[in-house]
DNA sequence: CAGAACGTTCAATCAAGACTGAACAAACGA
DNA sequence: TCGTTTGTTCAGTCTTGATTGAACGTTCTG
């Protein structure tokens, strides 16, 4: 490990709970999800209560939270009367998951307007065309999400080409 | 109009001020987006304050906020001295770019991790390929905004057979 | 069985930030 | 110039929701 290791991962972890709040998740269920993404072995309930500095009941709720959302999981160690817990292997996708959540939610408002309202012709054009793109949006990342979770965990990622091109577009933010 | 179309619009209004709370965006943002997407022509300081019944101080703000988002622009309406707003004609491209800087945001977060810290090999693989996947939504998402907004405003929509099988997929959420 | 360790629940507290409204400055018309 | 209309700012209030911590039920161990 380098000297900044702990600092970048907390860091990290602190990101990961503002990151969190976009997502209708509580900051806390962020950081969980930042210790666990960083922690090679599952973590067990007291554990993250310590690293955190939060309260147990604070754990309880949102290791429920991030369950639920498909995110985390639990896992038992022998010997152990504690809850252990790790990252889901697709949480990522499951994070995505929430924004395409989001995303059709708007694009069912933005829709149902638009057929329903008797709205000018230009905003029902603008709604209609919003909404089209919106379903578009959403579509594409369910298809990414799922050809993701297709490839194996061991991947060499054999479409490289395409991919880093992309990456490199996205690092110019 | 139909007989319904007030409360439908009123829900869309209310809708749209939810969702803003999502895009980092105070309730009344939304509820102005909702407001001007609805609206043929522009609407005035004063009527934005009436119909949404907020504060002055509150429109002030708000407006300000969307106009930095690149959402809304000032419109002046000849004879008249209050300010006038319409929504902008990327709109709904904007609030796509919100999703992409988080999104982006949360690449950075892992890559930086992944690079810099002494995780171990399992999570080091698992944060690069979250970057990876991330990435390539971003990516993803970022084409399909610039070829939206490519698009003639009075497009009848020739590429109708892709766009159309694709949100079907979409509406099944 | 008694005691301890554990996780859950929920009432109370706390914090973050949205919203208001009054004070203010600028632009206008009489 | 005076009064009016308009938009901005910001201190104070209010709302929402996260977090705590104590009480509780359960499970384990001795």
């Amino acid at each position: 490990m380098l000297d900044r290791s702990h600092d970048i991962e907390a860091t990290f972890v602190e990101e990961m709970g503002i990151l969190a709040q976009a997502d209708d998740l509580p900051r806390i269920a962020g950081r969980i999800i930042g210790l666990l993404t960083l922690s090679e072995a599952p973590l067990s309930f007291g554990a993250i209560a310590e690293r955190l500095r939060v309260s147990r009941g604070s754990v309880s709720t949102n290791t429920r939270l991030l369950i639920e959302a498909g995110m985390i999981e639990k896992a038992a160690m022998p010997g152990d009367r504690q809850d252990y817990f790790r990252l889901a292997a697709d949480a990522h996708q499951m994070q995505l998951q929430r924004m395409v959540a989001r995303l059709d939610r708007l694009r069912h408002a933005v829709a149902t307007v638009a057929e329903r309202s008797g709205t000018s012709a230009t905003a029902h054009e603008r709604l209609t065309r919003a909404a089209g793109f919106y379903a578009d949006v959403s579509a594409t990342i369910r298809a990414l999400a799922e050809r993701e979770a297709a490839r194996p965990q061991d991947d060499q990622r054999p479409e490289i080409s395409g991919r880093a091109a992309r990456s490199d577009a996205a690092e110019a933010t």
